[in-house]
RNA sequence: GGUCCGUUCGUCUAGGGGUUAGGACGCAUGGUUUUCAUCCAUGUAACAGGGGUUCGAUUCCCCUACGGACUACCA
């Protein structure tokens, strides 16, 4: 394949949804693999919902996962602007060129107007199409029916117009998609689709077409919506006389239950993001989380994603960027859409954090836990400056904790302890393992513990084990109440490591505190 | 309503004219663990239905059903 250049063309109405950076990852993914070129397009056509954030948005999203655009506004500017709305010359020109060589028309008509035919249509049972159907019947008023001095007329005088494409009639036309294979449509069914708004900006359908041809782009890969739009889109490149670029229409992400495709209100309904940053809605105050938020990993969200439609037809799941670049193949893109799957991203999640050094983990956790202990009111116990010489105290912590956990925001919970001394005990297990005789039984552990030197946990275990078998007590009956005077609750790492991280004063202060509570 | 696209375990999917239809998530059970989790093992569960074509269809074709997208001077 020689020279691939592929866009992501986003248009900054709000935050991009998980669905759309799918679409950024394979067209990432697919210009990798063949050493092509990934452009990034603004389509900010649309001044109504026009979000002044938006794209600063986008740009902060692709670079949290690490999949830059190679081209687009304010780097490698070859086939620039790269918004659209600065490119309106452009258009005008183009759409000059459809009007001279008849493939498109002026029309007046009003939206009360067409309103109006559709409902007429509807109430017959018939279904209103603007196209050769009735564009000359006499009813809608445009420059087929009009003549050119009424036309210019018109126009002098200010009067709103559109420009509509005047697609052809009783052709049958024949496309092919990578993903898809081969697609027909009879033109009949086609209507004449709004190019240039009376706003005097062109619709997507417009622009797109024209700035796919000038910046040279080879492969279209977008998402399944646009699929119904293909047709009047090879029509376009005809009627400029353009090759046409290669399509490849994505399946869509689908709700997790239910009908329907991956919405916003879905996350909110079952408590998952949908977008891959936290975004606040400037007019509304309403806060969106994002998958950075939420703990995860930008690799895990690139795995999650790139599986949603595709696989490599192996058996391995946990891909790297890199190892995705080497897979990806357009012709394993499956056809139909995929139910997303909140477990899984937090099984990727999972696969990931476990994958990194505690180093790594406890660099993360430690930006985080100094804020945590200052809201934290029982935290007395000790000031931490993780900086320094409590590095190694947490490196200990994170390697006993980590493989319970799939978040590095689920470290606190399980580590708290280590922190703060339990305030309460878990009721059920206390109720179950603190018996009458349990408090001498501490007591006596109290004074077993006292007498150790070398407060290692081996050692620690060793002595108590050897108390333990020497005085034939039970280990269930001495263990679980030792493990809610440290922990508070019946979870937890190995707990002779445990009382090791505390040290032998704080071990016995708890196990004494215990005593008196339960 | 119209047009187009799709349909393998609950979910993501592999496979493909003859297979015990494979894997992963989830769920369940057992083992390991003084606890919880991890880990390991095992189990659970699918070719939408009906017609063809064929010696044989889950795989190819057609129809139906179902699902999805589109049907804006939004992208």
């Amino acid at each position: 394949m020689t020279n691939v250049r592929v866009r992501f063309a986003p248009s900054p109405t709000g935050p991009l949804h998980i669905g759309g950076v799918r679409t950024a990852l394979f067209n990432y993914l697919f210009a990798k693999k063949h050493n092509g070129t990934f452009v990034l397009r603004i389509e900010d056509t649309d001044q109504n919902r026009y979000v002044a954030n938006a794209e600063e948005y986008i740009n902060e999203s692709l670079n949290w996962l690490e999949i830059p655009f190679d081209e687009g506004v304010g780097r490698n500017e070859k086939f620039g602007p790269y918004r659209q709305s600065e490119r309106k010359d452009i258009y005008k020109k183009h759409i000059q060129e459809l009007l001279d060589s008849g493939n498109a028309y002026y029309a007046f008509d009003s939206a009360e107007d067409l309103d109006r035919e559709r409902k007429g249509h509807e109430e017959e049972g018939k279904t209103f199409i603007y196209n050769w159907h009735n564009r000359e019947k006499g009813r809608l008023v445009n420059s087929l029916v009009l003549t050119s001095d009424e036309v210019e007329q018109r126009i002098k005088n200010g009067d709103k117009y559109v420009v509509r494409f005047k697609s052809p009639q009783g052709e049958t036309l024949l496309m092919n998609d990578i993903i898809r294979g081969e697609i027909k449509i009879d033109t009949n069914v086609l209507d004449d689709k709004i190019l240039f708004k009376s706003d005097g900006m062109p619709t997507y359908h417009l622009a797109n077409i024209v700035d796919d041809h000038l910046m040279e782009i080879s492969h279209v890969i977008r998402g399944e919506e646009w699929l119904p739009s293909m047709a009047l889109h090879v029509l376009l490149y005809k009627a400029f006389g353009w090759n046409t670029p290669e399509f490849a229409h994505l399946p869509l992400i689908l709700k997790p239950t239910g009908k329907g495709k991956l919405s916003k209100r879905d996350g909110d309904k079952l408590g998952f993001p949908v977008f891959p940053l936290a975004y606040t809605n400037e007019e509304t105050g309403e806060v969106s989380r994002g998958y950075k938020e939420d703990g995860y990993f930008p690799e895990t969200v690139l795995n999650f994603l790139a599986f949603l439609g595709w696989n490599p037809g192996t058996e391995q799941e946990i891909f790297s960027l890199q190892e995705l670049v080497e897979s990806f193949d357009l012709d394993r893109v499956n056809k139909s859409g995929a139910r997303f799957d909140p477990d899984k991203t937090k099984w990727y999640n999972q696969q990931y954090l476990q994958s990194k050094s505690d180093g790594e983990l406890a660099k993360i956790y430690a930006s985080k836990l100094n804020v945590i202990l200052n809201e934290c009111e029982e935290s007395k116990m000790r000031s931490f400056d993780f900086a320094q010489d409590d590095k190694k105290y947490l490196l200990k912590i994170v390697g006993l904790i980590k493989e319970r956990a799939t978040f590095v925001n689920d470290f606190w919970d399980l580590s708290k302890f280590f922190f703060v001394a339990p305030t309460e005990y878990d009721a059920k297990a206390s109720k179950k393992q603190w018996k009458p005789e349990t408090g001498s039984l501490m007591q006596q552990l109290v004074g077993v513990l006292s007498k150790i030197n070398d407060y290692s946990s081996s050692n620690i275990e060793t002595v108590v084990k050897e108390w333990l078998t020497t005085n034939e007590l039970g280990f269930g009956k001495v263990m679980p109440p030792f493990r809610l005077a440290l922990v508070g609750t019946m979870s937890g790492p190995h707990l002779f490591d445990i009382a090791e991280m505390l040290g032998k004063e704080e071990t016995i202060n708890r196990i004494e505190k215990a005593i008196i509570s339960l």
